[in-house]
RNA sequence: UGGGGUGUAGCCAAGUGGUAAGGCACCGGAUUUUGAUUCCGGUAUUCCCAGGUUCGAAUCCUGGCACCCCAGCCA
């Protein structure tokens, strides 16, 4: 499927390093690049930009794409991540074919690596404490000391490390650390811990391994074993790459590869913290990791987010080095440009006012034509029901009208959308004076909403039949945090900032019958209200509509209040 | 007050010494049986600030200012 055909692919300055390295001939086999996920939370938005960006330049540059896990830390990681994370790259539109591994697949080379810096005076087995460690790193300002153990010779920690892998040391007796400089003004290279002793089980390679590689260590190696040209990353990680390039030139590697930062992305109302986003799941505050809030691929999924509005959105925002904070129009923008194209049309009436149309007889109904796609006639028409009593939205009668409102109020006449013109007769209303149902005659000479004399009517509505449509369950979504920047100082305030709103059940909306054949994940236009998707616990004789995102309300900004 | 980064419209973002692209948002107007869509038009005399170089500076130089990241045996 063509991405929307009037986008073109912006140029960055990733793509345009790649470009240049491609015409000065530095990779005759072409480039790779990986996207190199942890396996303890699911995919978000955030990662969604680095996997077009990874998985895109891999296709458009004919090199390849590693999807590789970064497993190095068994007491966060499980499979269940790994499998949802596969399937949302997959479900993002990427393959990867043979190119799936994970960081813990190279723990044997990795540790003879470790082995090669032993031997050449560059790491050392540390037995201070996490506590003394961090005591000796020094300040922002100030330089670290030097770990009384820095001094052991190459022999003797060989056999540390030795005895550290066979299991002989207690979690967090001792560390293995790169020797490089106590006094740098870079913290990453004051002497950093390559390896820590953890007897866990890990996920992929069980109890193997007690001892387990540091990020640092790890991500340039894995990169070099994987031949990756372009290794990239985000900002935060700008001061590590001299010890990244630091390990890459202190042990023997097969390819050499080079990082590259670019700014993570930031949309408003939404956080992608990992600690937040499983905070937000275990504390019930959403459904789970797929809650149609959620910021992550099986939410805008559920949602119903394509994923070409999603591929579109990584395209649009762009790659640099700035600090990002996207607005979410942007983002909505793109699904209602990919589903104003692919959604079939239906009518649906959220907020239901019955309408008694007067001098229509009791028993009759007819069927009008509706367009599936008035855009698209190839995508053909559906008979929609109509007889006597209808509903109508709610809010599109008003018996006081504002200036400018062109829809229903007393006196007034309307179009039924591909039925027949109304003018409201009588206002019904309860004990209370709310309107709760009205009467109209309607003009039997407008049979598909043209009027036999040519007037014009300003307003057209859509309305379902009441003997023949059907109740729905509707799940209207708003972003779940008040603040379009919300920060969290501790866990006390995550609850004041939650937008109350973020999830309005209406369980008596009614639907066209016709919807009730609809099946999980299909998206529809609700005529005049806005995109909604199938929920997966949806079901025929129960049908539940999450709604994606709202049609642009020009009427909604103008009307007062 | 160490080191590493970043400043172009409300938000993204091109621009690489030759006179400020584009998208989103916003504001008009046209078409419309969705107040949607579509279509036209408008929106930075100025690029964080101040100096300097130059015929010419968002682009080069100098000096400021603002903001972001780094002190896990997380990634």
């Amino acid at each position: 499927m063509p991405e929307s055909n009037n986008t073109v692919t912006p140029t960055h300055f990733i793509r345009q390093k790649i470009a240049a390295d491609l015409a000065a001939g530095k990779y005759p086999e072409g480039i790779t690049t990986r996207f190199p996920p942890e396996p303890n939370g699911y995919l978000h938005i955030g990662h969604a930009k680095s996997i077009c960006l990874n998985f895109g330049l891999a296709n458009e540059f004919s090199g390849r794409c590693f999807l590789r896990f970064d497993d190095t830390n068994p007491d966060r990681e499980s499979p269940e991540f790994v499998k949802a994370i596969k399937e949302d790259v997959k479900w993002l539109g990427f393959g990867w074919s043979d190119r799936l591994r994970h960081a813990s697949d190279y723990f044997e080379q990795l540790y003879q690596w470790a082995v090669e810096l032993v031997e050449n005076g560059h790491a050392y087995v540390c037995d201070l404490s996490a506590e003394e460690i961090r005591a000796t790193r020094g300040t922002l300002t100030s330089p670290g000391s030097n770990s009384p153990y820095r001094g052991r010779s190459a022999e003797e920690n060989l056999e540390l490390l030795a005895q550290m892998r066979a299991g002989e040391f207690a979690d967090g007796s001792r560390v293995l650390r790169a020797r490089i400089d106590m006094a740098s003004p870079n913290l990453h290279l004051r002497d950093p811990a390559l390896y820590r002793i953890r007897h866990q089980t890990h996920h992929n390679t069980g109890d193997t391994w007690c001892i387990y590689p540091m990020y640092d260590f790890t991500h340039p190696l894995s990169d070099a074993i994987e031949g990756v040209t372009h290794s990239l990353c985000t900002l935060e990680f700008e001061d590590n790459r001299a010890l990244y390039d630091w390990v890459l030139e202190h042990v023997s590697i097969p390819s050499r590869p080079y990082q590259t930062e670019f700014s993570r992305l930031s949309l408003e109302y939404t956080v992608v913290s990992k600690r937040l986003l499983t905070t937000l799941v275990s504390e019930r505050v959403v459904d789970g990791w797929d809650d149609p809030r959620m910021p992550t691929l099986s939410g805008l999924r559920r949602r119903g987010y394509s994923p070409a509005s999603l591929r579109d959105f990584c395209n649009r925002i762009g790659v640099t080095r700035n600090q990002q904070h996207v607005e979410l129009s942007v983002l909505e923008n793109c699904v209602r440009e990919d589903l104003e194209r692919t959604a079939a049309r239906a009518f649906a009436v959220i907020r239901p006012l019955k309408l008694v149309i007067d001098n229509y007889p009791q028993d009759q109904e007819e069927f009008f034509e509706a367009a599936n796609h008035p855009a698209d006639p190839s995508r053909g028409s559906r008979a929609v029901a109509f007889c006597r009593e209808l509903y109508i939205e709610h809010d599109d009668f008003i018996e006081d009208p504002p200036r400018k409102f062109f829809r229903l109020s007393p006196g007034r006449e309307v179009r039924l959308r591909y039925a027949y013109l109304v003018t409201c007769t009588k206002v019904i209303h309860d004990e209370q004076g709310n309107v709760t149902q009205v009467h109209c005659t309607y003009d039997p000479q407008s049979r598909g909403g043209n009027p036999a004399d040519g007037r014009k009517v300003k307003g057209t509505i859509h309305w379902t039949s009441a003997r023949h449509s059907k109740k729905a369950q509707v799940r209207l979504y708003e972003p779940l945090f008040n603040d379009s920047q919300p920060r969290f100082s501790s866990q006390d305030d995550l609850h004041d900032s939650l937008n109350e709103h973020s999830l309005v059940t209406i369980d008596d909306a009614q639907i066209e019958p016709s919807l009730t054949e609809a099946t999980a994940g299909n998206t529809f236009q609700f005529e005049r209200l806005g995109y909604f998707c199938v929920d997966r616990d949806s079901a025929p004789e129960q049908m539940i509509f999450n709604r994606t995102v709202p049609l642009r309300d020009t009427w909604a900004r103008v009307k007062p209040r």
